[in-house]
DNA sequence: CAGAGCTCCTGAGCGC
DNA sequence: TGCGCTCAGGAGCTCT
């Protein structure tokens, strides 16, 4: 189930190889994957179909990518892009044509890749690995079709600081707002914009420009359990199931503890941990825990290892020894330590 | 308005 | 071997 360090591979994969590709053709195997494209199938192929991809960039679990539309001089003024949610099971390979078919096969978008080029920071951009002017499918595979892929207008961003993570331009924890907003240029006009689909989803919790004051205020006033806070989006994006569980283990946090309740101490420390679980998994390629999630070569990433409390049902905690429990919960599964994570008043 | 609950969906895995 | 049941949950929508 894709979270935020999923995507983020998703994402790290999918740049070199896509950006500035040029769009040949696009073919639809089931049409529900485009549901959020409202114009219907035949408008999603005509639109993208001469576009070029200029960039990859993702917020939380949604990840669009900015488009220059054929024979469109002035993209700035069209502001589209790509839209992509992975849902559940959603998957986004890079295949070369003439590969073997994958299953759950939902779309598949040929494009040419535009191969080595110099990127704006300086770096060489390598092609990820396919020659200039390669052709390269883009397949979105997802069994249970809750992702999707949509075009939809690229707005500007209510606090004028970039709309998503896009690693050439990732800016430090120190940069101001302002700093990064100044990024933004004629050439690259969709650094401060984010997809009108996403733009009520929080910053996400790798986002250098998080406001955590902003998150204590906001659980202050929740009269909800934390979990379902952490799972909420617009609080903070990024977290789904097993971040959460694990989260919340590493801050001995009962799921249903009303998140009023914490004080701001420990909801600091529920971030800090948050985000250092997000960084590890990013950094071993996300979790693959049930085969539905894979990077963009078909590859399992290799967090699951490292999990203390999902999926570790029957396990000794590996902190206090006791048996970790499964409990359902929201139409979902909570897993905790019932001796380190225990409900207070 | 806030919060809880429902719904979309299908293939893998398991028991009989 | 084969059939049918169960299970997984992101996020938008609909109730209360």
């Amino acid at each position: 189930m894709p979270e935020l360090p999923e995507v983020e591979t998703v994402r790290a994969g999918l740049a070199p190889a896509l950006t500035k590709a040029l769009i040949q053709s696009v073919e639809i195997f089931d049409v529900r994957s485009l549901k959020r494209h409202l114009p219907g199938p035949n408008d999603f192929v005509q639109t993208l179909v001469g576009a070029r991809i200029l960039a990859v960039v993702r917020r939380g679990k949604f990840l669009w990518m900015p488009l220059q539309l054929a024979g469109d001089n002035n993209p700035a003024e069209t502001s589209v892009a790509l839209v992509g949610h992975l849902g559940m099971s959603g998957q986004m390979l890079l295949r070369l044509p003439g590969a073997e078919p994958d299953k759950c096969n939902r779309v598949t978008i040929l494009v040419q890749a535009a191969g080595p080029a110099q990127l704006s920071n300086g770096d060489t951009f390598s092609g990820g690995g396919f020659a200039a002017n390669e052709l390269i499918e883009f397949r979105f595979i997802d069994q249970r079709i809750f992702g999707s892929l949509a075009i939809d207008r690229l707005i500007n961003t209510t606090d004028a600081g970039l709309g998503g993570f896009q690693a050439e331009f990732a800016p430090t924890p120190s940069a101001s707002l302002s700093d990064s907003g100044s990024i933004a240029s004629e050439s690259h006009w969709w650094l401060n914009r984010l997809p009108e689909s996403a733009a009520h989803i929080s910053r996400d919790a790798l986002d250098p420009a998080f406001d955590v004051k902003a998150l204590v205020r906001r659980l202050a006033a929740k009269q909800t359990g934390i979990k379902r806070a952490l799972l909420d989006q617009q609080l903070i994006s990024g977290v789904g199931n097993i971040y959460a569980d694990e989260a919340l283990w590493a801050t001995k946090l009962h799921y249903d503890q009303t998140a009023a309740t914490l004080t701001s101490a420990k909801v600091k420390e529920l971030f800090a941990n948050v985000v250092s679980i997000l960084q590890a998994a990013v950094a071993q390629g996300g979790t693959s825990f049930d085969d539905q999630y894979k990077n963009v070569n078909g590859e399992s990433g290799y967090f699951a290892v490292s999990l203390n409390a999902y999926g570790q049902t029957g396990q000794p905690c590996k902190r206090c020894a006791t048996l970790i429990k499964r409990e359902q919960w929201a139409n979902r599964g909570s897993h905790f330590c019932p001796r380190c994570q225990k409900l207070r008043p």
